[in-house]
DNA sequence: CTTGACCTTAGAGTCAACTCTAAGCTTATA
DNA sequence: TATAAGCTTAGAGTTGACTCTAAGGTCAAG
């Protein structure tokens, strides 16, 4: 059984973030000292673990509440629900990607264009991209 | 002149997110009616325009700012000054599609290993695969 | 002269995922 | 036994870029 802090370090998340993602449903000490201590065993070690996992996957919070509802109980879930949710967040992900690389472009030909030296920007063509606006507008995402 | 809700069709900036940009010192219209109603003239278009094309290219409004302090007095500036602010931005949006590609690539292999179809997720491979958490980290930036 | 569209302001709310604080117990060590 | 480290809670603060609300003033059309 291990301590707040003891699955803090072993995890590399904060113990803020640990009782944040109690707060938020996510995990539970399933058990506490007389004095309220909590106290983890293996299987909610493995629960933060499965969090973890899936955060650096890339799901949210919310995703992963879903997921987590999944994992208790797999009998009554199918694989689809699990591709649906992947695949969902694979949509966002790439979404994401286009425009970060549209930003990219548009960054990588700005700096091209400019010879960034010491000479006073009265003439800089990044400047002047910018006044003109011949940058294509992308989709920022509203998220 | 412009008023502002026709400043607002015209730029497909809202009010609200005009007087916004306002309040933080982007930008400002030229004069006020009687009754306290902005008005934008031609010069005030251009520079909301800028914020535009730059807000697209991917600068935060702390970066714009910058850029417009050097905009309005070109000859206390250098172009260093603007290619190390668009550098900068680039290795942030770089880091950011690297960080994004890993999760992509997670998110397909995980949608691959799996049937997707309406089968109980007794033995669901992503589940599998988040449980062992055999997913190799990623750097999730701190901003 | 009234209705309705538009404008003003200060300030609060939203989102996500933390991150931190304060005030007060508990526990381990010297 | 005293001190420090660690734990508890509720709740506030952070970040960035909006987005909205309330309460009220203004203006053009019918």
């Amino acid at each position: 059984m291990l301590k707040i802090s003891e699955l803090s370090a072993q995890s590399g998340l904060s113990a803020h973030t640990l009782r944040f993602y109690e707060k938020n449903g996510l995990i539970n000490a399933s058990s506490r000292s007389e004095a309220g201590y909590r106290y983890y065993n293996e299987a909610d070690v493995r629960r933060v673990e499965f969090v973890k996992t899936a955060r650096n996957a890339g799901f949210s919070l919310e995703d992963i509440a879903q997921l987590l509802s999944i994992r208790v109980d797999k009998q009554s879930h199918s694989c689809q629900e699990v591709t649906d949710l992947t695949r969902h967040k694979l949509h966002e992900v790439n979404a994401k990607i286009d425009e970060l690389q549209s930003m990219q472009q548009t960054l990588q030909i700005l700096l091209d264009s400019c010879c960034g030296g010491p000479e006073k920007a009265t003439h800089c063509s990044i400047m002047e991209a910018l006044d003109e606006g011949e940058i294509r507008d992308q989709a920022r995402s509203k998220k």
